[in-house]
RNA sequence: GCUGGAGUAGCUCAGCUGGUAGAGCAACGGUUUCGUAAACCGUAGGUCAGGGGUUCGAUUCCCCUCUCCAGCUCCA
């Protein structure tokens, strides 16, 4: 290996990326004439332009294989990326004259000054670069998908048509690529949760309203129980609070004006009208209050549920069990005073660390994020730029203090206060947001909460709105793609099967499964009149992680034969050898063998 | 919600330009009693997502609805 040889003739990726874009808006310009464009930048695996074809086209998979044959055309005749330098004023005649509204509307926007133009044949694109010298630079590359984009990425613009792609510096890595994306497919928690029955829709229950299989319904229960367990140990008291409430109780909070187009629209009852809750706090607040008076000696007040929750999420925006429209949060929330604050965060995060250590989340699989408010954007965010200062200042200051490294995201922030969030990438490499800790003045002010302090005075207290294992749909469709579905066996709805090979050794391994689940072992017996072969090959399909085999020897011995799920085995061993090894699995929730 | 694509047996899929459907696995019945990823034979199984239209005739063409997929937008 040269590096330093080739770090000069090496063009980074990205550039031949977005060479490769050009090159695609060329043919796709050259195919269908009278399309417009609009930006075609590269990304973190591959490129992407968006285009207008004025209605007279639309784009399909089908038409990949003749543009990518016209892009092969214009990479092998070798044309030169040409930069060129002009005036605003230049530009924008240039692309009147080419009647491209998107590139003037660009064109518009930029500072005035030069403006860099890249040309490749008979192409010409405002662009800043960097280019490939020559399109024949560009090595492997391939067409992916069609998709719709706004334009300007909002909502209230036209839709335009992009094209995806991706590209590389060989045909390998390309090949390599492509065979990693459909591995993710293969661990797509929709398709592992089908096959492993762990949960299910139905057009008549309606979209985004999962209904849990015994499978998934067990790994949820575990989760609970874990989550409840650990956060009672925390000092967490734990409450049950109702699904709905009236509507006025979030115009209290203010959810109402912020989030009333994603709640389910209202239900008339008498005089009032109700609900579905599409979070817990007003909730929780109201047992806050519901003591009167309160004193800072029940501070730190930390008050936790499961809490069933609603949200009308857009029908596109709707993914398994991972955006869904109803969903249990593990929420909580802590009532605390000025000078708890700190502290409270700090156990707030170990606790998440304990969590993913738990559920065997490796440290790259997980990234701290700052989300903060906008200041100017008074809409978005409460207006309070003292109260913002403060509450971004003392996540500032923890992270400072445990060392930990984050990345700021402003905008990212809830209306009433800035967040830590814990994003966890998943199989595709997209975040997502598990984990969260919220500082908050606001609910307490709308909703007047008070306790009587060491001075004998009223004071408001602040309210950290925490989730660790953020809700049982999401965890679970994370821990199905990060375990392709081969659970720990702590979290395994089936943690081991028992396999006799003959009838005459049914009543050793009926007894034998007896036992097993009087330990609390969630075990199966597989009596059915089939071939060894057949019940193992179905067993680790179905990834159990334990196959104790039973026969003729083991019954003589009193032992059983026992295979792993990895498909390692481990030879016979006695029963009690079995239950002590499977046990200690549990107990240390290891996650995977090795 | 928007743009594009899709929906055939429980699952995975085949079915050319209109003539009312097929395979493998699963299920069920039988034979087989078997040693670490699929024994053999047989049976049954479909309102071709749902509704409407065009047609002598629609799984196939057109419209609407539902659901799913990719992406955009959004995520308290």
């Amino acid at each position: 290996m040269n590096k330093t040889d080739n770090q000069k003739t090496t063009l980074p990726i990205e550039t031949m990326r977005h060479s490769c874009a050009h090159v695609m808006a060329q043919a796709v310009l050259e195919l269908y004439p009278g399309t417009k464009l609009a930006i075609g930048p590269s990304t973190e695996d591959g490129f992407y332009y968006d285009f207008d074809p004025q209605g007279q086209h639309k784009f399909s998979e089908l038409d990949f294989v003749q543009i990518e044959q016209k892009m092969k055309e214009i990479i092998r005749s070798k044309q030169e990326f040409v930069r060129e330098e002009i005036s605003k004023e230049e530009a924008l005649s240039r692309f009147e004259k080419e009647n491209e509204p998107y590139k003037l509307e660009i064109i518009q926007d930029l500072d005035d000054g030069t403006i860099t133009l890249y040309k490749n044949g008979p192409f010409v694109d405002l662009c800043r670069g960097p280019h490939v010298q020559n399109t024949s630079e560009i090595k492997a590359f391939k067409l992916l998908s069609v998709a719709g984009a706004y334009w300007r990425g909002s909502e209230k613009n036209p839709m335009l048509q992009r094209i995806y792609g991706t590209c590389f510096l060989t045909k390998e890595e390309l090949a390599d690529y492509l065979l990693r994306l459909e591995e993710a497919k293969k661990r797509d928690h929709r398709r592992v949760g089908k096959d492993l029955k762990l949960f299910t829709t139905s057009p008549e229950v309606g979209a985004g309203l999962p209904l849990w299989l015994p499978n998934g319904a067990t790994i949820r229960r575990i989760l609970e129980r874990y989550i409840v367990d650990m956060e009672l140990a925390e000092g967490y008291q734990h409450v049950y609070t109702p699904v709905l409430a009236k509507t006025e109780l979030y115009k209290i909070s203010g959810h109402w004006d912020h989030y009333r187009g994603s709640m389910y629209p209202p239900m008339a009852l008498d005089d009032d009208e109700l609900v579905l809750r599409p979070m817990n706090c007003p909730h929780h607040i109201q047992i806050y209050k519901s003591e009167g008076v309160r004193s800072y000696r029940e501070l730190p007040l930390r008050m936790a549920e499961l809490g069933q929750m609603f949200r009308l999420e857009k029908s596109g925006e709707l993914t398994g069990l991972s955006r869904v429209r109803s969903m249990c949060l593990n929420d909580a929330h802590i009532f605390c005073t000025e000078e708890q604050i700190h502290e409270e965060i700090i156990k707030a995060l170990q606790m998440v660390e304990k969590a993913y250590k738990d559920l065997g989340f490796t440290p790259d699989t997980y990234t701290y994020r700052l989300s903060l408010g906008d200041r100017n954007d008074t809409v978005k965010y409460v207006d309070n730029p003292a109260m913002w200062d403060k509450a971004e200042n003392e996540l500032r200051v923890v992270f400072k203090e445990l060392n930990l490294p984050h990345y700021e995201a402003p905008g990212e922030a809830a209306f009433y206060g800035p967040k830590i969030d814990i994003q966890l990438k998943n199989v595709l490499g997209k975040e997502e947001t598990v984990s969260t800790i919220q500082v908050d003045r606001h609910l307490p002010e709308r909703f007047q909460l008070e306790y009587i302090g060491e001075d004998g005075k009223p004071h408001q207290p602040i309210m950290i709105h925490r989730g660790i294992i953020s809700t049982m749909e999401r965890m679970t469709a994370f821990l199905i793609e990060y375990y392709a579905g081969a659970f720990p066996v702590w979290l395994s709805p089936v943690q081991a099967i028992i396999l006799p090979i003959k009838d005459s050794v049914n009543d050793f391994a009926l007894n034998f499964h007896l036992e097993l689940q009087k330990m609390g072992l969630r075990v199966n017996l597989d009596i059915r009149n089939e071939k060894l072969g057949y019940k193992i090959r179905e067993a680790q399909v179905q990834k159990i992680p334990y196959m104790l085999v039973i026969g003729e020897k083991e019954l003589q011995e009193n032992k059983v034969a026992v295979r792993r799920r990895d498909g390692k085995d481990l030879g016979a061993m006695s029963i009690d050898d079995f239950k002590s090894l499977i046990q200690d699995d549990i107990n240390s929730k290891r996650s995977r063998f090795e």
